[in-house]
DNA sequence: GTAGTTGCAAACATTTTGCGCCACA
DNA sequence: TGTGGCGCAAAATGTTTGCAACTAC
């Protein structure tokens, strides 16, 4: 484990967000301005293939990255299409109307994937919010 | 309207499955092969505009492309992890749960979209696949 | 005739890789 | 001191675009 290895670890498990490979590049050079960007993607791929890692793709063109959750905890991500932002809910039931779905059609379940995409409603006063960048 | 339009036009009308933008041109140069792939790039975004044809994203970097549905129909695919075919399924209820969801965390939805990732289970004889590529 | 479309090749954006050098164990 | 990681720049990949020639109407 190598410095750079390490900013960058440090950068992902600080992140609260959904960055991109860019964006992780620019947190970790603030760090350590010595790393290249080869090196975050090369640090994320092998970080993704542990499994410590998920790419996500939101649309835009670019994959995004946040550390997995430990077990087999899932969370879904609703897109505002108007800033971007993403919010992050738990479904329970969800994954499990999954596999019921998927042995119906004749397959096992490997992965899925959902997202919302939506325009925020006016909230009432006091609401939490709960969204980033 | 010119004739490659025309020949682009009658591939994606054609086409019963999700080809992406190099399957279409090889598609559409056996039928007229003075068709250059600017052209098929160029003309999918036209119709993606106009709402005739959809993008998708079944990951692997490329986009896919079928013909829109007529009204608010809405169907769901499920992804063979191992030969990359494509199962589409429907499922009247998930489109109002998404809503529901939707509205719970203060957002109007837009859009969403939900992707399965299986492996083939082994089938009995006399089972409908209904797969494609 | 002219506005819109095409083919080509170059430009672009993101991601991967070859290579020689350097850092860490 | 050797193995693996690094930076750099070039390559690979998928997509877009500038431009001059061409085509449909």
């Amino acid at each position: 484990m190598t410095g750079q290895r390490r900013v960058i670890a440090r950068v992902l498990s600080d992140a609260e967000d959904h960055p991109d490979v860019e964006e992780l590049y620019r947190r970790a050079s603030a760090l350590d301005h010595r790393i290249s960007i080869a090196t975050v993607y090369r640090t994320v791929r092998l970080l993704e293939e542990k499994g410590i890692l998920e790419r996500r793709d939101f649309g835009g063109g670019r994959a995004r990255y946040e550390a997995s959750e430990p077990g087999h905890q899932h969370h879904y991500h609703l897109i505002d299409v108007e800033t971007g932002h993403v919010v992050e809910f738990e479904d329970e039931d969800h994954a499990a109307l999954m596999e019921t779905l998927a042995r119906r059609l004749g397959f096992d379940l490997v992965s899925h994937r959902l997202e919302l995409f939506g325009r925020r409603l006016p909230v009432k006063a006091g609401e939490p919010t709960g969204q980033d960048g």
